[in-house]
DNA sequence: CTTGACCTTCCCATGATGGGAAGGCCTACA
DNA sequence: TGTAGGCCTTCCCATCATGGGAAGGTCAAG
């Protein structure tokens, strides 16, 4: 299987193919005479628990370490649960941060009339202006 | 003032202060004779601008916009408005796409005995083994 | 024999930020 | 007067994951 069909079998676009071997997180496959990287479906499967882990969200060296745990029948459990956790708790304080955003910028586009005059409390606040603090009630 | 007092007052880094400058969001300042930049209360408003802008997430393309905006006496609160808006939209999509990361590592993790055994549902979902995506109840 | 669809490597760009080197300037202190 | 250290300057490099594209080799079908 040349890359461009791996690609495809794995969702995995062949630059990125490229790449991951290129930091060895995967193996360097076998070459033809004329030098075409040549792919089975071991690797194929690899690529697929790759773009899997990135879906999730993990990082490519916690995929790195995911990949490795999935390899070492001797891992724990323990371990991968643990990967996971961090990772769980990362994507929660990223989301907690971005809904605080959220709060605010809704707060402010509510207070904003969003017509043609050019009085604005988003710009406002932006601006510091802590009268846009105030909540007209 | 120099860079230094600037990025103490306003919050943002002299490197950046210098890089904001590289690429036109803010006007390059006067300089004294020995080629030093010096700002004033004004250019440390906008850097404080661009800060809080970017504390909630606005790309500095967005900033950019805003910053225009903010200095063009005749702009539309509409106008401003919709840059939130869209901003808003982004944010809960990514937000969205997140919480879903985070509900299926959460179940992959609840099913997870996290022992010292190597059997790991976390594992076998990355591994595309559908035998995970199998609730056991 | 040509055309088009592959493949190869190499370089560059993204977005926002930090690190650090090499060198110039200024101030305070001995 | 010399020097130490704390600023400043520009320039280059690294991050993270991905894509774009050029220049050139290979192969199969027509």
């Amino acid at each position: 299987m040349n890359i461009g069909q791996a690609a495809e079998a794995s969702g995995v676009s062949a630059k990125m193919i490229r790449y991951y071997e290129e930091i060895g997180l995967i193996a360097p496959p076998a070459r033809t005479g004329n030098n075409y990287r040549v792919y089975g479906a071991d690797q194929v499967h690899v690529l697929r628990f790759i773009k899997r882990a990135r879906s999730l969200g993990f990082s490519l060296e916690e995929t790195e370490t995911l990949l490795k745990l999935w390899q070492d029948k001797s891992r724990t459990s323990a371990a991968v649960k643990d990967v996971a956790t961090s990772h769980i708790n990362d994507l929660e304080r990223r989301i907690a941060e971005m809904q605080g955003m959220v709060k605010t910028l809704k707060h402010l586009s509510h207070c904003c009339g969003g017509d043609h005059r050019p009085d604005c409390p988003i710009l406002d606040d932006l601006a510091g202006d802590s009268q846009a603090h105030t909540h007209n009630v």
